[in-house]
RNA sequence: GGUCCCGUGGUGCAGCGGCCUAGCAUACGUCCCUGUCAAGGACGAGAUCGCCGGUUCGAAUCCGGUCGGGACCGCCA
C-alpha cells in the first residue's frame, strides 16, 4: 500500500510514529513560511504540515498543491502545540509534520465544492459523481447502503436462508410494468426482458426444495421514474416454505427492527409492530399505507346524510357509495384557494368535488350550504366531532374513491399544517387485502401479484366463487410512515387454484400456459406451500436516512428521462451489432 | 401524454422593463504573511443572463416556442 495509516486513524497516542497517509487534499491554509493540508480520504482528515525551516522541499510541496490533488506524505505524528488542537475532528490532537510530499495525481478544479455541504444542481452531481461521492454526505449514504445491505444479508444466512442469484434475463410478461428488453442474437426477432422482480423464479426454487431463499436482488421497470422510483431498484427478496403469514411477517420484523434500531436516527414508536387490516386502514386513513403518525381520522357521514337534498350527495349515496370526511382543526378561515387546492388533489384521486364546512361560532359557511337542512349541518358537525373555528371537507363517491381520494387530501394536510410527529418511525402491517380490485373499466386486477394465495379455506371458496371479490388474499404490506416498503403473501402452490385467479384476470387457461408455462408446470410436480415478501432496499434507505429522493441512495443515478450523465447513456448501437442482432431502427434519434 | 416550478461568471444565490457598464458569497489566479483549521489581507481574471423568435424607443426582466433539470398526475402486479 502506499500508505501506512488512513486519515481518520492517528491519534495523540501516535505521536512519535512516521507514517504515509494517501488522499486528496480537501483544504489548503497558507501562511507563507507555515502552511497547512488537511489530507482527505474515506476514513477522515488528517492535518498535514510543513515549514520553510523545517523541510523546505515538503513545504513547497504542500504549497503548490491544490484542492483535490492527491497526495502521498510522509512525516512524523507530533501532538499539536498548546491551544491549537482542533476539538471538531477525531484527528485533531495531532498532526503529521511532512518531511516528503509525492504528488500523485494532479486535479483541475472541481465543477462544485467538495468540501462544503451546498446543495448542486443534480446533472452536475451525476456527471462528476465521482467527485461528487468525495462529499461526506454522499459518502456516508454510501456506508449506510452497504452496511444495511450487509446486516440483512447476514442476518438471513445466519437463519439458514441461501442467497441464491436468480438470472436477469428472463421471459416478458405483459402483466405489471413495461420491461427493459434485451435483443437475442441467436434468436433474431426475440427478446430478453430484464426482471421487474424474482417472483416466480424463487417460487420455482421453493418447488427445488431449496426451502429458505434470500437475495438483494435488482429488479428493472421500465416506468416514469418519480422521487422514491427509480428504473432500476433493489430489494430484499425472500422466499420460504411451508410457511404462515404470521412466519414472513416475524422474521421480516425482527430484521427491520434490528435494521431501524442500529441505523436510523429516532426510535420506533411502537414494538411488536401494530397490524391494522385493509378495511381499517381505508376506513379510518383513507389509504392501504396509512401514515399514522398523526391522528386527523376520517369519518363517514353517509349515514347522517342519507336523506340529504343535497344532489351531488343523494345521487352518491344512492348508488351505494359513502360520505367521507375529515376534520381540519384551526382552519375553518382556510381561503378559497387552500379548498381548491385541496379539492384539485381530492380530483386527481377520482373524486367529482370537495365540499367544505367551516364552523365558527354558531355559524356554518358552506358554499353548498342552503341544499342542507340546519339538523343536517348541525349532525354533520355532532358527528365528525368538529370544534369550533374547524373545518370539515366531504367527499362523495364510490366508498373507495372516496376513502382513497380524502385519505390523499389528509395526507397533504398532514405535511402542510405540520401535523406529523416525526419523533419516530411508525412501522406496521396492514393485513387482510382483498385478492382483486375492480379497474375502472369493471375488470378485475389483483391487488399484489397474480400469485398471492387466498387467506384461507373459506377465502378460497370465495375464489372459485361467482363472486372472487369477496375472497380476502395472504397479503401483507410493510407500511413505515406512510410509506409502502413491501409486501408479500403466501403463494398459490397448485395449478388449478392458480389457473382459477388467472381466469378471474382475464388469463385464460392457454395464455397463462403461454406465459407463465414454467411456473404453473412446476406446481405440478411437488411445490410445496410456501409465501414470502420482497422489500424496496431504496426507500428503505430514503426512510433510515430521511432523504427525498432515492437516487441518493444509489452509486450511479440517472435523471428524471432516464439519462444517464455520467456515462451519456443510452446510446446508438453501431450498425454492425445491429445487424448481429436483426434490429433495424425505425426511429433515429435527433442529430 | 399532461400540469406546475427552475435555468444569470466554476458553484450557490440576488436582480424581474431604463438606475445593469449585471450585484453578493464562495471557488479560481498572483502577491503578502510561521500556528491555521470555512485562516487572514491586497490585487486580478471570469457571465453577451439555457437556446430561438416576438412585443417594446429599450428585454436577464414581458410573451410564445424549444431544450435541459426537478416535483406531481397518468403509469408503476
Amino acid at each position: 500500500m502506499l500508505r501506512t495509516h488512513t486519515a481518520g486513524e492517528l491519534r495523540a497516542a501516535d505521536s512519535g510514529k512516521t507514517v504515509t497517509l494517501a488522499g486528496w487534499v480537501d483544504r489548503r491554509r497558507d501562511h507563507g513560511d507555515v502552511t497547512f493540508i488537511d489530507l482527505r480520504d474515506r476514513y477522515g482528515k488528517t492535518q498535514i504540515v510543513a515549514s520553510a525551516a523545517e523541510r523546505s522541499r515538503a513545504h513547497v510541496a504542500l504549497k503548490d498543491a491544490r484542492s483535490e490533488w492527491v497526495l502521498q506524505v510522509r512525516g512524523t505524528v507530533r501532538p499539536r502545540p498548546e491551544g491549537t488542537r482542533n476539538p471538531k475532528l477525531p484527528t485533531g490532537d495531532i498532526e503529521v509534520a511532512a518531511t516528503e510530499v509525492v504528488v500523485l495525481n494532479e486535479a483541475k478544479t472541481p465543477p462544485f465544492y467538495v468540501n462544503e455541504e451546498t446543495p448542486v444542481d443534480e446533472n452536475l452531481r451525476w456527471k462528476y459523481r465521482y467527485v461528487d461521492l468525495r462529499r461526506e454526505r454522499s459518502k456516508d449514504l454510501m456506508r449506510l447502503r452497504s452496511e444495511v445491505t450487509n446486516m440483512i444479508r447476514n442476518f438471513f444466512v445466519e437463519r439458514g436462508f441461501w442467497e441464491i442469484e436468480t438470472t436477469m434475463m428472463i421471459r416478458s410478461d405483459p402483466t405489471g410494468a413495461r420491461d427493459f428488453v434485451v435483443p437475442s442474437r441467436y434468436y433474431p426477432g426475440k427478446f430478453w426482458a430484464l426482471p421487474q422482480s424474482p417472483q416466480q423464479l424463487k417460487q420455482i426454487l421453493m418447488v427445488g426444495g431449496i426451502d429458505k431463499y434470500v437475495q438483494i436482488a435488482r429488479c428493472f421497470r421500465d416506468e416514469d421514474p418519480r422521487a422514491d422510483r427509480i428504473y432500476e431498484l433493489t430489494q430484499l427478496d425472500v422466499e420460504m416454505s411451508f410457511a404462515e403469514p404470521g412466519d414472513v411477517m416475524t422474521i421480516i420484523e425482527e430484521c427491520y427492527t434490528a435494521v431501524f434500531e442500529r441505523f436510523a436516527a429516532k426510535p420506533l414508536h411502537q414494538k411488536p409492530w401494530p397490524r391494522m387490516t385493509y378495511d381499517d386502514a381505508m376506513r379510518r386513513f383513507g389509504s392501504d399505507r396509512p401514515d399514522t403518525r398523526f391522528a386527523m381520522e376520517l369519518v363517514d357521514l353517509t349515514e347522517i346524510l342519507s336523506a340529504t337534498g343535497f344532489a351531488v350527495f343523494k345521487d352518491a349515496i344512492a348508488q351505494g357509495g359513502a360520505v367521507r370526511a375529515l376534520v381540519v382543526p384551526g382552519k375553518a378561515d382556510a381561503s378559497r384557494k387552500d379548498i381548491d387546492g385541496w379539492a384539485a388533489i381530492a380530483k386527481a384521486r377520482g373524486a367529482k368535488g370537495l365540499v367544505s364546512f367551516a364552523f365558527s361560532g354558531s355559524e356554518v359557511k358552506s358554499p353548498v350550504a342552503k341544499f342542507f337542512s340546519a339538523d343536517e349541518l348541525a349532525r354533520v358537525r355532532s358527528t365528525s366531532g368538529a370544534k369550533d373555528g374547524d373545518l370539515v371537507l366531504a367527499v362523495a363517491a364510490e366508498y373507495r374513491v372516496a376513502s382513497r381520494s380524502i385519505g390523499e387530501v389528509r395526507r397533504q394536510l398532514g405535511e402542510e399544517l405540520r401535523l406529523v410527529d416525526g419523533s419516530t418511525h411508525h412501522a406496521m402491517w396492514i393485513h387482510r387485502f382483498p385478492m382483486f380490485e375492480r379497474e375502472l373499466d369493471g375488470r378485475w386486477t389483483f391487488s399484489h401479484n397474480p400469485f398471492a394465495g387466498p387467506l384461507d379455506e373459506e377465502n378460497a371458496k370465495h375464489l372459485f366463487s361467482d363472486d372472487p371479490g369477496k375472497a380476502l388474499s395472504s397479503q401483507y404490506d410493510l407500511v413505515v410512515d406512510g410509506n409502502e416498503l413491501g409486501g408479500g403473501s403466501i403463494r398459490i402452490h397448485n395449478r388449478k387454484m392458480q389457473e382459477r385467479a388467472f381466469e378471474v384476470l382475464g388469463i385464460s387457461k392457454e395464455v397463462g400456459a403461454i406465459r407463465f408455462g414454467a411456473l404453473l408446470d412446476a406446481l405440478e410436480y411437488g411445490a410445496p406451500p410456501e409465501g414470502g415478501i420482497a422489500t424496496g432496499m431504496d426507500r428503505t434507505l430514503m426512510i433510515l436516512a430521511g432523504l427525498a429522493n432515492a437516487r441518493e441512495t444509489i452509486a450511479f443515478p440517472k435523471t428524471q428521462t432516464g439519462y444517464d450523465p455520467l456515462l451519456d447513456a443510452p446510446a446508438a448501437l453501431d450498425d454492425v451489432l445491429l445487424e448481429e442482432l436483426g434490429l433495424r431502427v425505425i426511429r433515429k434519434p435527433p442529430a
